[in-house]
DNA sequence: TATTGGTTAGTGAACATTAACAAACATAGC
DNA sequence: GCTATGTTTGTTAATGTTCACTAACCAATA
């Protein structure tokens, strides 16, 4: 985990915004530049390069990775638990709803794989954390056991997914905590046993 | 519906391909060109400009909505009724895997409201399709009836587009039949009293 | 006095698109 | 049956714009 500078930071938030406005074709250093009220040129004093920005944007997106789950919080009903894991989530988006544009959506970084890696790595990583949790809770009968973790995991990432894209998609014009608490509670009365 | 000329139709499956391949930023006339083996002005030649060419696409990917329900099939097990849905959409991606791209990645069109449009229409017009199959099972009784409908849809649509999206992530390197099918089952298991 | 962070003025590459021209071929008049 | 003409579909060469990035310079500050 770099520390960046104030600059660095604020070059960062506004590529962030710049893709979730215009989609990555947007993300120009002439646009940040804009954006940020100085010329083309003074970027290049905070970044070696375009790549470098990007790879900042990643490092931003890796920090959104909640910290929910820990030892404290182990031995509490597993559902619980992925509802605060998804509320986290939630809340990190509201408050920055320019990165729903881009932690759903790795195809925008489809085209340089330096970038595409690490994004893979942190989705397979999130995703191996939630099918072991499944797996713990139905253990512990929190969950059905009837059918298997990873196609629980792909119910529950797939549908919180869709509802958020769908959220950016609508400009954020809902109200995405009642929503997600709407979807989180189906998601329960059907993965209970 | 237009019917394009085999010239045109070439140019759009090849922009698709290079879409899948490179994401929205490898789709130049450049590179449709080399991959049709003509020169770039030779592609005026069929396409007033590059939008022109987007809008193939998605009149592509609007044919690329199944006709698998229909007045015949209506009286059956509406469950019976959405897994032929969603494996009609299937065998669709297994027979042009690049679109998978596309139809999940409305990002892709974002910086344009001109193609934006049309495919945002596109996916709520899908979804109301299948909110109002799922509000005829639930009254048939096919469909649990304790959650609405809207979030039923989202379940299902969600995970079903993870499942795609991680296929064409991992370079179409698993059964995408095999995993939906087994999906399928997952989501009857959990959707049907 | 050296460093930091800014400026203006470029550079070369890639982009979508146009101009001007040419070969292949269909069609119509003789 | 043969020539004249028009259309279709391609070519090479070029244009103007936008892109990431560099050079050279300058003011503030440590």
């Amino acid at each position: 985990m770099k520390d960046y500078t104030d600059r660095q930071n604020q070059i960062i938030q506004e590529s962030i915004q710049l893709i979730a406005q215009k989609g990555i074709q947007g993300l120009t250093i002439k646009n940040i530049s804009k954006a940020i009220g100085i010329s083309e040129p003074a970027i290049y004093r905070h970044f070696e390069n375009k790549n470098e920005i990007i790879l900042g944007i990643i490092s931003v997106l890796k920090d959104t990775t909640g910290e929910e789950i820990n030892a404290e919080t182990e031995k509490e009903n597993t559902f619980d638990l992925i509802k605060k894991m998804i509320q986290g989530h939630t809340n990190r988006f509201i408050k920055n709803p320019s990165l729903t544009a881009i932690v759903f959506s790795e195809e925008i970084f489809n085209n340089s794989s330096i970038l595409f890696t690490p994004i893979c790595a942190m989705m397979k990583m999130n995703q191996n954390k939630l099918i072991s949790m499944i797996e713990k809770g139905q253990g512990d009968g929190d969950i059905r056991g009837d059918i298997n973790a990873t196609q629980i995991s792909l119910m529950v990432i797939g549908s919180f997914r869709f509802l958020v894209s769908k959220w950016h998609l609508m400009d954020f014009d809902f109200n995405l905590k009642v929503e997600v608490d709407e979807l989180l509670n189906s998601l329960e009365k059907v993965l209970t046993p």
